[in-house]
RNA sequence: GUGGGCGUGGCUCAAUUGGUUAGAGCACCUGGUUGUGACCCAGGAGGUCGGGGGUUCAAGUCCCCUCGCUCACCCCA
């Protein structure tokens, strides 16, 4: 019986992980534009920082955590509680009022797998402590927008609030007597919804029940003052920077702990699957997982499996790596062990050296070397040595010249 | 947890109404004279047809069970 890797994990092979490294490249450039540090964070957490953060009724936190019962460990669904438990516990709000901190890898969820979801996934996740300035939120959001525009895909930014522990409670009174008004219309889903979670209904798929919510009261009529002034001035900032984005008032966050300013970058392009991107506010969670008081915080995570498949999609240039610089063809024992060592000396060079110890023929060599895409290759036989110069062969020009075999003779004519 | 679709060599797929040693393309290996790649030509290796049971003279092709993959629901990045 085969061993396969587990339902929901994948391996990222050579000629896909070029695609991964290309994305991690270019989102590690413009995190750094936007003067975000990286932090590294461990995958297992105590069960408990999850519960805290995420909420203890959550789907996430209720049946797909990946959890070590006996040690009350378990292995992180999302990043940002890992992350701020790390912030309260290395006291990063006293060296600097606002920190900027962004962390990239695997995340756990044990979910039954489809388009863009697996139950090993990864995520960017950036995130901004400190502030509860409405241009921190703008300004994720522009460096999503900048991203997502530099990777050369197309997709929309969508916003709402989703209100504050004073005006949250009022609008969800309001919206449940709404929705109880129409329950008997509405689909098993949603009536179940309406009690365990209410604002869920609001962005029900099945045509009938979009049809009953579309005139259901809308939050951001709902507002206390103070979030409604936020939410304006998050808007105000997006026109600032020249954002585009729409307003979605049925947008609703999964996650307990989200408030205010919550966005999304959504696709049609990939099934069901339609958020590559998505995030919020989230003011009052640094205090309830134990760190200072009224210290606000946003942040977002990007699906990397989804953008990856988007730009597979996209099956545009096709991203070239592993070429090297020089493949060694050493013919016969002699040939072979002046090769081998010459390899290892070039390498210490700097130079990208592929070399076959297979004993191949000739042909077969060059014919790797051209997969490789080498562009040098250097022939070392018995002729060679008996004069102690090699053949080196531009695979480009099909010019040949000889060269003494030594590692800087060699280096010399590969840098011209 | 629920439902639909699919499971043939590394990859993409073929196999007439069930009928002889299961094929092709790509990839791989070896050659096409004495030491040279991409094209071309010739040859070669590689498959318990996901697994198990059943029907039949005969099953990759039919039935049952099972496992896996996939898409969707739920939920979510």
């Amino acid at each position: 019986m085969k061993i396969k890797a587990l339902k929901g994990f994948k391996d990222i092979v050579p000629g896909e992980v070029e695609l991964w490294q290309y994305l991690e490249k270019i989102a590690r450039d413009i995190f750094e534009r936007y003067h975000f540090a990286e932090i590294r964070l461990p995958i297992l957490e105590e069960t408990n920082l999850f519960a805290r953060s995420i909420g203890e009724a959550t789907d996430i936190v209720e049946k797909e955590m990946y959890s070590f019962v006996d040690k009350k460990i378990t292995m992180r669904p999302e990043a940002t509680a890992s992350l701020l438990r790390a912030y309260i516990e290395h006291g990063l709000y006293v060296q600097k009022p606002v920190q900027r901190l962004f962390t990239i890898g695997p995340m756990f969820r044990h979910e039954r797998p489809q388009k863009g979801r697996l139950r090993q996934f990864h995520q960017m996740d950036i995130e901004v402590l400190g502030s509860e300035n409405p241009r921190v939120d703008a300004e994720l959001m522009a460096m999503g927008s900048l991203l997502l525009d530099e990777l050369d895909l197309t997709i929309s930014l969508e916003i709402n609030s989703l209100g504050c522990a004073a005006c949250r409670p009022g609008y969800r009174a309001t919206l449940v007597s709404f929705i109880e008004e129409r329950k008997e219309a509405l689909c098993g889903d949603c009536k179940r919804r309406s009690v365990t979670n209410p604002l869920r209904v609001l962005d029900c798929k099945v045509p009938s029940c979009k049809a009953q919510v579309i005139n259901a009261p809308s939050i951001l009529e709902h507002l206390c003052g103070e979030c409604d002034d936020h939410f304006h001035k998050v808007q105000e900032a997006l026109q600032m920077l020249g954002i585009e984005y729409s307003l979605n008032k049925f947008m609703v966050r999964g996650l307990d702990y989200y408030c205010r300013t919550t966005f999304e970058f959504i696709t049609s392009d990939l099934g069901a699957q339609a958020a590559v991107a998505a995030g919020g506010r989230y003011d009052g969670l640094i205090e309830n997982l134990g760190g200072p008081k009224n210290s606000p915080g946003i942040g977002f995570a990007i699906g990397m499996e989804r953008l990856i498949l988007l730009l597979q999609q996209k099956d545009q240039k096709v991203l070239k790596t592993g070429e090297v610089d020089l493949f060694i063809v050493g013919i016969g024992e002699a040939g072979s062990n002046s090769g081998f060592a010459l390899a290892n000396v070039l390498r210490s060079k700097n130079v990208k050296v592929a070399i076959d110890h297979e004993g191949r023929s000739l042909k077969s060599l060059m014919k790797q070397a051209n997969k490789a895409g080498a562009r040098y290759v250097l022939i070392i036989g018995d002729t060679e040595l008996a004069s102690g110069k090699g053949v080196l062969k531009n695979m480009r020009s099909e010019e040949q010249q000889e060269v003494a075999l030594t590692g800087d003779a060699v280096l010399e004519c590969l840098q011209n």
